[in-house]
DNA sequence: TCATAAACTGACCACTGGTTATTTTTCATT
DNA sequence: AATGAAAAATAACCAGTGGTCAGTTTATGA
């Protein structure tokens, strides 16, 4: 009899409503706003459920957190494309993940949020998040990688040293413009500029056999 | 009479203590683990009587979180040398940048926490942290500037946003480094190695007349 | 039908940031 | 030195939070 797997996909669908009610809050009021309570609310549960299914508040925000990442992980592979050249993908994951960042502040927010912050008992999980199978960072490791059989981009760096040092810089960058507005007001500059000119930085760093003219 | 001002030079000491209290208590338990109860008790004083001197936990923080920019502030500013070309000046920079993020991880740590989350209360405050005369971000712009009169770092790109997206960059890269020691044994990669190549990368990006040869 | 286990609840706890009525201290004025 | 008003400091208090758990309900299989 098909009891058991029907309990354990029961609880799967259940846990899966709960993250759907944590994620929906959680975009609206962030990530500290949201309450336990709020939650249990939403999902039409008790509190003291929810810890049956998660051990804490911070790793159900985890499982929030994953889905940002996987969503941003799609986005991401879904501009890759076979015929263009590493370096030409690689452009365009920066554009993909600019775009992320503005489509979807949301999870956006809650990934960097999550990036910082955290208890030592859910240390391993956020571990896995960046390095799961399909995750953002092994996108643009494996377009990087591409670059080694292309030639188009430069190749006396390890891959995935380059993939995460350009997957952090993009990230520092967007967190930096995301979260001070106000700042690029101060200096009356437009967003858009200060990303091209990441982008000039960036590819006059990586891109093989390009000589710099000014 | 110079009751007045005696009086608020002792208010300035005693928000002074305030601070010093927290401060150490922050460096050592983190910014979420500190309880305001602590710090009262660490400064011998009731916990009603900070909030006479700030508005609210989040305030006190940022009062701390200062201190670390001002400090980072003055580590950058040490390694500056007049006599060094701005490009030798800017290399100095991110290693001087890397030193602090190190042998001071406990501030480096609360100013990475400082920049995402926080009150719209609070907004004016930390907006001004990071452009206050003698910012972090100002003594790169400095010498980003200066790198336009000796002509050693790239000037098609307007200098505060050259200077904001090397600052966002590298600190994308060592909050990064910092916050998952775990990831580099994953990959059995080094830390060293890592920041290292980063550095070529931005090198080869903003340093002028460069002919990248792989 | 009944007994066992799993799911679920809601009252409860400890703790936290923040408030405020009250007490203590300070100090110019008499 | 006495006094009284203002400033400083306190300690009890509040509301809200994450988390727990004894007890209740529900599902299951014999």
């Amino acid at each position: 009899m098909g009891t058991q797997e029907r309990k354990e996909r029961e609880r799967d669908e259940r846990r899966n409503t709960i993250v759907d009610a944590a994620e929906a809050i959680i975009l609206i009021k962030g990530f500290e706003g949201t309450t336990m309570e709020e939650i249990a609310e939403a999902a039409e549960l008790s509190k003291g459920t929810l810890y049956l299914y998660f051990r804490s508040k911070e790793e159900l925000f985890l499982e929030v957190n994953l889905r940002g990442l996987r969503l941003l992980s799609e986005n991401l592979s879904a501009v890759v494309r076979d015929e263009a050249t590493a370096a030409e993908n690689a452009l365009e994951l920066g554009k993909a993940y600019i775009h992320f960042s503005r489509e979807h502040a949301g999870y956006f927010k809650i990934i960097m949020t999550c990036q910082s912050a955290g208890q030592e008992r859910t240390d391993h999980l956020r571990k896995s998040l960046l390095f799961e199978p399909g995750s953002p960072l092994l996108v643009f490791l494996n377009v990087i990688e591409k670059g080694r059989l292309d030639g188009t981009i430069r190749h006396d760096i390890p891959a995935v040293e380059l993939a995460l040092v350009l997957w952090s810089q993009m990230t520092g960058v967007l967190q930096f413009v995301h979260h001070r507005p106000g700042i690029f007001e101060m200096f009356q500059l437009d967003e858009n500029s200060v990303l091209q000119n990441l982008f000039y930085v960036l590819q006059d760093g990586i891109i093989r056999n390009k000589t710099l003219s000014f």
